[in-house]
DNA sequence: TTGTAGGCGTTATCAG
DNA sequence: CTGATAACGCCTACAA
C-alpha cells in the first residue's frame, strides 16, 4: 500500500504527463500518440483504444501553449471593453464567451477603462499572447485609431462591436439605434401621442445621434411638426432629466409623451411627472432606452428598447469566427446591425404587460439583422 | 516609394519579428537579445540600448506562449463562475481583473452557466492553458468536489471566492453574511423597531443561514423574543416577499420592521407595505441585501447591505497571487472574510442620505478583513 | 500504419 | 559580459 514515489519531498504533485510520457509507456513513438489523440485517420483502431485508455489512466491534459507554438495559433479570442459593470458591457461579454466556448474558444479578458493608452497596452497584450481574434469595444478616450493597424497588419482577426471604428473598411457589430428610436417614437404616436418630447444625449455621441435620428424620422413619416423646443439635451442623468421635464411641463403646450434616450432619463421623467400630479401612461407616455433592470420594477414599469445584448455577443463572434475561417484570404468587411427590440410596458400603454411584450410589427423597414 | 515586399502575393502583413532576427541584424546572440530585453544584470548598457532601439523599430512584441512553455508558467489567471451577468459577478470580474493586470497578470474567464459537468470542463480547459493560478465560485450544482483535486494534485493555486467550498483547508474569501444579516437587524433596532420579520432565503444555501444567523444574533443582543412566526421562507421572489408581508400584516400584531434577505424581497415588501396606505418607514421599516442597482430608485431608497464585489475580486486575487509566489512551498490556506457595509437609506431611517450613507460603528464585532 | 527528426520562440545552463 | 546549446511539448513533412 505504500505510495510509489518517484522523487522525493514531493508529497503530492502530480507532474503533467506528457505525449513522450505516453509513448514511453506504450513503447510507441510520439508520432502514434498524437494521432491517436487528434483522431488522425491513418492509425489503427486497437491502438487508439490503447493510447486513448492510458491518456484517461494518467490523466493526460494536451499542453495548449506548445500546441499553439507550433501552430502559430492559440484557442484564445482577446476582448478589450471599456469596462465590465453596469448592464450592457457583461451582457455582451456573456454572449461572447457562450458563443465563443461553444466554437471550441477561450476567451481572455481585458478593461481598457475608458483610457486609449490601457487600450493600446490590451492589444500589445493580446498580440502577444497569440490570440486567434480580437474583440474590441473603443474607450471613450480614443480618437486616433492608429493602434489597430498593428492588429491589421498582423493580419489578426479583428471585429468592434457597440463602440466601433466608422466607415465600411472595418469589421463591426453594432445596434440599429436610429430604428430603436423611430420604433418608440412611432409607437408613442400610435398611443395617440401627439406632442413628443426627446430627451436627448450628448450629440457627440453616434448612439445619441442616431436616437434623434430616428425619432425625427418617426415624426416626419406620422405628419407631426419638428419642434426644436421639444428636444432637450443632456448627459442623460436622473435630475437633468427630471428638471428638463418639469420646464416643459410649465409651458404653455406641455408634451403628452417623452421619448428619452436612456433609461434613467425616462426614470427621472417619470418621478418629475409623478411628482406634477400627472397620470402615466394617461396624462404623457414616458418610454426609455436600454432596457436597464429597474424599468420593470418602477410603477408603472417603463417602456424600453431592448439592445441585445447577448445577441451582439454572439453576433461579434460568429463574425470574427467567419474572420478566422478565412485565414487571410480577401473578406469583404461587414458591418452588422441588429434590430433593437421596443418592450412595451405600462408607461406608455394602458394594457400592456407588465413585463414587458414585443412589438413585433412586420411592417416595420427591415434595417438589418445577423444572418439566420 | 514602391513597398520592399519579401514575400510574393503577401501584400500586408508583416510577420510577427522574433528574438532571432533581432540577434541576426544586430551580429549578436539570441542570448544576448533576451538578456537586454529581460534586463538581466549582465548585460552591457550599451548593448542594451541598441537591442532596444531595435525592438522598437521592428515592433517586437515577445511570444508569451513560447515563454510560458519554456518556464512552465503563464502570466494568465483563470476564472470559472456560475456566469457574468446580473450585478454581482460581473463587479468581483471587474475586481479580478483589474487586481491582475495591475499585477500582470490576464484573466481568461469560463462559465460554468450552473452546471458541475460544464465545471468540470472548464477547469481541464484551464489546466491545458497552463494557467498559473485558478479563481472560482461555484456552480449550483456541485456537490462533489473531486474535480478540484485534480487541480491541487498539479499543485495549482486555486482559491475559492462567494460560492466556496467550505471547510479550513481551502482558500477562500466570502462576505460576512452573518456580520451583514446583524448589522442591518441591529440597525432596525436602533430605529426604534421591536417587531422585526425576517423574509429568509433557502437554507440550504449558507449564504441565507448565515444572514438569517445574523439577524438572531442581534435581536438575541438586544434582548428581543426570537418568534419564528416572524421569519418567512421562501426563494426571495418580489412576489413571494409581498404575499408574505401581506399575511404577517393581517395578523393581531404586524412588523414595525423587516430584514430581507434579499433585495427583490424588500422591493415585494416595499411594495406591499405602501399598498396597504403603510408609510415606509414610519409605520414599518424595511432593509434588504446586496444593493441591487434599483434600490437607490425606488420612493424611498431601500437600505442595504452592499457585498463589497470589487473588494472580493481584489481580495482573490491578493490570496491567488500570495498562492503563486509561495510557488508550492507548504502553504497554510486561508479564509478572508470581507466585512459588509450597510447602507442606510430612507426606508429605513427617516433623516438618511438618498444615497446612501455608510454606518461605520467602530463599536461593531471585528469579524475579519483583507490585510491592508 | 508507424517512426524519425526538426522546429515553433523563448529561457536556462553551461562554458568562454 | 557574451555565446553556443539544449530543452519546454507538440505537430508534421518525410521516410520506412
Amino acid at each position: 500500500m505504500a505510495p510509489r514515489k518517484k522523487q522525493v519531498a514531493d508529497v503530492n504533485n502530480t507532474s503533467p504527463v506528457s505525449m513522450a510520457d505516453l509513448a514511453r509507456e506504450l513503447g510507441v513513438s510520439m508520432t502514434t500518440i498524437s494521432r491517436a489523440l487528434s483522431d488522425h485517420h491513418s492509425i489503427g483502431p486497437a491502438m487508439k483504444q490503447k493510447v486513448l485508455k492510458l491518456a484517461k489512466k494518467y490523466n493526460y491534459q494536451p499542453n495548449r501553449l506548445a500546441s499553439a507554438l507550433r501552430k502559430g495559433k492559440s484557442q484564445l479570442l482577446g476582448i478589450v471593453v471599456p469596462y465590465i459593470e453596469g448592464r450592457f458591457f457583461p451582457s455582451v461579454v456573456h454572449g461572447i464567451e457562450t458563443a465563443a466556448s461553444k466554437a471550441g474558444y477561450n476567451v481572455i479578458i481585458c478593461q481598457s477603462n475608458e483610457d486609449v493608452a490601457q487600450e493600446r497596452r490590451n492589444l500589445d497584450i493580446l498580440l502577444s499572447a497569440q490570440v486567434a481574434g480580437i474583440l474590441v469595444s473603443l474607450s471613450r478616450t480614443t480618437r486616433d485609431f492608429r493602434h489597430f493597424e498593428k492588429v491589421r497588419g498582423r493580419g489578426l482577426p479583428l471585429v468592434f462591436f457597440d463602440r466601433v471604428v466608422e466607415g465600411d473598411n472595418v469589421n463591426a457589430v453594432v445596434l440599429d439605434d436610429q430604428e430603436g428610436g423611430y420604433l418608440s417614437t412611432r409607437h408613442l404616436i400610435a398611443q395617440g401621442c401627439r406632442r413628443i418630447a426627446h430627451l436627448a444625449g450628448p450629440q457627440h455621441l453616434n448612439i445619441y445621434r442616431n436616437r434623434r435620428q430616428g425619432y425625427l424620422d418617426a415624426l416626419r413619416e406620422a405628419g407631426l411638426p419638428e419642434d426644436e423646443s421639444l428636444i432637450l439635451y443632456s448627459d442623460m442623468a436622473q435630475d437633468q432629466a427630471a428638471e428638463g421635464l418639469h420646464q416643459l411641463l410649465a409651458t404653455a403646450r406641455p408634451p403628452d409623451g417623452v421619448f428619452a434616450a436612456g433609461d434613467y432619463a425616462a426614470l427621472g421623467a417619470l418621478q418629475e411627472a409623478q411628482r406634477q400630479g400627472l397620470r402615466v401612461p394617461e396624462d404623457v407616455a414616458i418610454s426609455g432606452f436600454s432596457n436597464e433592470t429597474f424599468t420593470t420594477i418602477t410603477q408603472p414599469p417603463i417602456t424600453t428598447v431592448d439592445q441585445r445584448c447577448e445577441e451582439m455577443g454572439q453576433a461579434s463572434v460568429r463574425l470574427l469566427l467567419d474572420l478566422i475561417e478565412a485565414d487571410g484570404r480577401p473578406f469583404t468587411p461587414r458591418q452588422v446591425a441588429l434590430r433593437p427590440e421596443l418592450l412595451v410596458r405600462q408607461s406608455t400603454a394602458y394594457s400592456a404587460d407588465t413585463q414587458g411584450r414585443s412589438v413585433r410589427d412586420p411592417a416595420l423597414k427591415f434595417v438589418g439583422d445577423v444572418a439566420p
